[in-house]
DNA sequence: TGATTAGTGGGTGTATGTGGGGGATAGTGG
DNA sequence: CCACTATCCCCCACATACACCCACTAATCA
């Protein structure tokens, strides 16, 4: 299971070292692409195997569900980990997270998300002040 | 499966190169033609070939099924890789899409869209800004 | 304190995308 | 039926990007 929060940084070829209790699950192959929030999602391919199945069962001719598949799949790309455990991570997506240098690496159990560093500071921020908030919202739906 | 978001260039001579990661289910041929928000849809054989049969068993009868399968069947064409790993479009196929010389190639499980590069430029912008929307929308069809 | 590990940085070789020359093939016109 | 042209596909050449190797530093652990 992925938990917690590291901050590493993307050096000058593009190299982002994922941390070491993330990697033995990804060694075998992992898969990134845009997440909710515009944050990236990383995935095993395990993981990822169940999520494209189900995103390519959407219906071609909805518009929205179109568009959902390009986002996610379209989005995706699979990645090795480099001998020293680095990823590298597609121009698009990083445009797409506006990722430049610093970034966060967080677990989410089946999921690990990236952030660029700015944006997960405000995120979290915004989150820690209001989470007495967000979690009465959540009754609603059976947590 | 095809996944990712590719950026390459169609040379002097027509040709356009495919990603390495899409070629090896290819080489046993492929078939392209006119898809859905004018990009160009690119298919495995063994895919195409259930695509076809679908498209050829919609009733005559139905004026919007005919011209359906009119944009489908009658927009394909079937097509070899070179030695290279490239492809040649035929005419009438980039019209319809717009292609000039810039496409975006993206994987979509089974099969490959091709857009302008313009056009996929303002089309992922559109949706990047509205991913959330378009997620909440899903809701409703069980992701 | 010494040894190991993790994150980072850089040099180098290979593979991929791209471009062009030349020969074979198919379509067109006389 | 022949000649011409355009298209396609082979081969080769080149540049860039990526993954390997190696090295360094800082943190962790015994």
């Amino acid at each position: 299971m992925f938990i917690g929060e590291y901050s590493h940084s993307i050096d000058e070829k593009g190299r982002l070292s994922v941390p070491v209790k993330f990697r033995a699950r990804l060694v075998s192959g992992c898969v990134v692409t845009r997440g909710l929030d515009h944050c990236l999602w990383l995935f095993t391919d395990e993981e990822w195997r169940k999520i494209a199945e189900k995103v390519a069962a959407l219906p071609l001719t909805q518009r929205d569900a179109r568009s959902f598949s390009r986002l996610v799949l379209a989005g995706a790309m699979d990645l090795t980990l480099d001998k020293a455990g680095r990823i590298n991570l597609p121009n698009y997506l990083k445009d797409y997270a506006g990722i430049k240098n610093k970034v966060i690496l967080t677990g989410m159990y089946s999921r690990i998300e990236i952030w660029p560093e700015e944006n997960w500071k405000n995120f979290k921020q915004e989150m820690e002040d209001k989470s007495e908030e967000i979690a009465e919202g959540l009754n609603e739906i059976g947590i």
